[in-house]
DNA sequence: CCTAGTAAATGGAACGTTCCAATAAATCAA
DNA sequence: TTGATTTATTGGAACGTTCCATTTACTAGG
């Protein structure tokens, strides 16, 4: 019904007794004009119902003030976090960022990231999907639209990263448990194709290292990164010859995984068998017992890539440096007492 | 650097010795020309970098094939869930939908909400934030843009509705409830500015009343939709003079904060004090005990929503038949035995 | 009273497409 | 051969803005 022909500045011009650059100067919050003027122009738009047409301003403006937030799991309410971070800021600047979201599937990616171009963003910030392949980004570094990576990062692209302290997130943790006096440690879950994997992994391996433990206590067991996987990689662990007694998780998905199979086994997550996770979802604070985890603050690193973003649109480059956020440890309950008291009471965790 | 002026269709024109208007056919894939010229013009496409700029094509054509999805949470991966599912339809009908979150701020929604109209989307899916006033729809309405609302509704607003059988799920969950024994329930979170809390709220009274429980034994304690608010609502019960010994929860997060709180006194959720969730999460399956909950499959919701959508949109109407789903109850754990073999062991939940 | 100078408002061209009407080339019926 | 028909291609106008160069109306200085 109400669907009349669309309003535009012609029509709010003729409503107003004014010329359609005289609309435009007051759209535009011009000084030029006299408040007089502005005012009844204002009154205009209010009655012919009008609704701008960022359209067609962009055809003669250079740039947008959209940006696209391309997310690789917006079920994951890690990567929500990030979304929100970054949104909070770019709102603030009075930029629109619209969120798409690619389900972890590269094509599904490429159709997004073409969409996003087609609408004119005025940059993209990206938590790649995994397996995505090297070149998917280069059409549009060739068409000079700014780009970052948030969260991950792809093996050799010159594209601005914006993530987490993965390398010492798994030192910390995996001191931690070392101080806690284990000695056969595991890391469980991930896989290879994931650049996240081998930063965690590698902390993980440092520390193993400096702090003197074997080499051969030094398990890792690839897996599904979900709580799925964490059941599964924790079945493994048990079912050694000579079980390790505390693992580093991939993520906190993995370590509830492994938790809840603990618990199957009637083993009590913590003093049975130490278990530290990965991300510090909210959950992991209400969890029974409550979850050893480092925290990356994603919603903080959201926000530190939109800034970044920000400053390379108005600095109209496509280059930024990397940015590398702080993590932490915040140590619960699912590591247990220290393991040398514990020694006393009962065995290994087999 | 890369950023020579952007390739139009003239410049594609040149390169392949066509006219712009050939271009454009192609770009349409028209089947009007020749297939060789295609070949050359898709050719010059590539070779020039060339990218489409649809907010010059919408200025011609009547229609957008964006889509706007407005949530009030993408941090609950229940919402997130419903946006998800409705991506999947979009994406497989060609429909690009871009997902604007507004946690559950209102101001915020109205920019979002004038943003996505700017930008002359073709429709507009939305989950209302909470408090949002009764015009906010009005301009949207008047300017004939297609809009359905998901998951929640505005107390007496026209536009059409997809939402789950809240008041049916009350109702199921009461009824389990009521059929283990119990007969002194209480109805956990949730606030009246909420529509939805009434509907649930409803099931739980009529389920009541319909089977035989005393108006005095049917207790409602308001409160934060949250974990907090689950503990919170949780301490008031247990401080009663009475104390019921079982709850409908507003929302799984209440039902885990209750069973937090009952954890926290020594009492075991289940066969201590029996607990119902709404929304049945994926971390409902995976709780200790495992939650029963009602399922409202907000995924199914948001496709089905997202169909909606694209019937409005080719039928150039506003308006649409609301669409209840179905829910169910899954039970679990949380509800413990029935309550006439608990009576032997031990007595009330105090 | 004239000239500058400032403030406010305006007309026209441009942005990159689509679509219509028109043209050009090829085919066919007679 | 001619006219009609089909097939393939094309130029031009339009879409709703912005921005530049002008115009118009005042004010002030001499």
């Amino acid at each position: 019904m109400a669907s009349r022909a669309k309003a535009t500045i012609f029509d709010i011009a003729r409503e107003a007794g004014v010329s359609k650059s005289t609309v435009s100067l007051v759209l535009q919050g011009s000084g030029l004009i006299r408040p007089e003027t502005a005012v009844k122009v204002r009154k205009a738009i209010e009655d012919v119902g009008y609704v701008y047409n960022r359209g067609a301003a962009n055809l003669r403006k250079a740039h947008s003030n959209v940006i696209g937030m391309v997310i690789n799991d917006l079920t994951n309410p890690f990567f929500a976090e990030l979304a929100v971070g970054m949104e909070r800021v770019f709102q603030s600047a009075g930029i629109v960022p619209f969120i798409a979201n690619t389900a972890e599937n590269p094509v599904r990616q490429e159709e997004v990231l073409k969409s996003l171009m087609e609408q004119g963003v005025a940059g993209l910030i990206v938590s790649p999907a995994r397996g995505t392949t090297p070149g998917a980004f280069r059409r549009l570094e060739i068409a000079g639209v700014p780009i970052a990576f948030a969260m991950r990062r792809l093996p050799e692209s010159r594209i601005p990263v914006i993530a987490p302290d993965n390398h010492r997130g798994g030192y910390l943790a995996t001191a931690h448990l070392i101080g806690k006096g284990h000695r056969r440690l595991v890391f469980f879950g991930g896989s290879s194709d994931l650049v996240v994997y081998h930063e965690r992994l590698g902390g993980f391996r440092e520390a193993c290292e400096t702090l003197g433990i074997d080499t051969r206590d030094m398990l890792v067991i690839e897996g599904e990164t979900s709580r799925r996987g964490g059941i599964a990689c924790l079945e493994t662990a048990l079912a050694m010859a000579e079980p390790p007694t505390a693992a580093l998780c991939f993520n906190d998905a993995v370590a509830f995984g492994a938790m809840l199979a603990l618990r199957k086994r009637g083993l009590e997550p913590g003093p049975d068998f130490a278990v530290v996770g990965f991300d510090d979802v909210v959950e992991a604070e209400h969890y029974m017992p409550a979850l050893t985890s480092v925290a990356v603050d994603s919603a903080g690193l959201g926000e530190r890539a939109a800034h970044v973003m920000i400053k390379m649109i108005q600095s109209r480059t496509t280059r930024a440096e990397d940015h590398i956020g702080a993590v932490n440890l915040v140590v619960r309950e699912s590591c247990g007492p220290d393991r040398r008291t514990r020694n006393r009471s009962s065995g290994g965790a087999a």
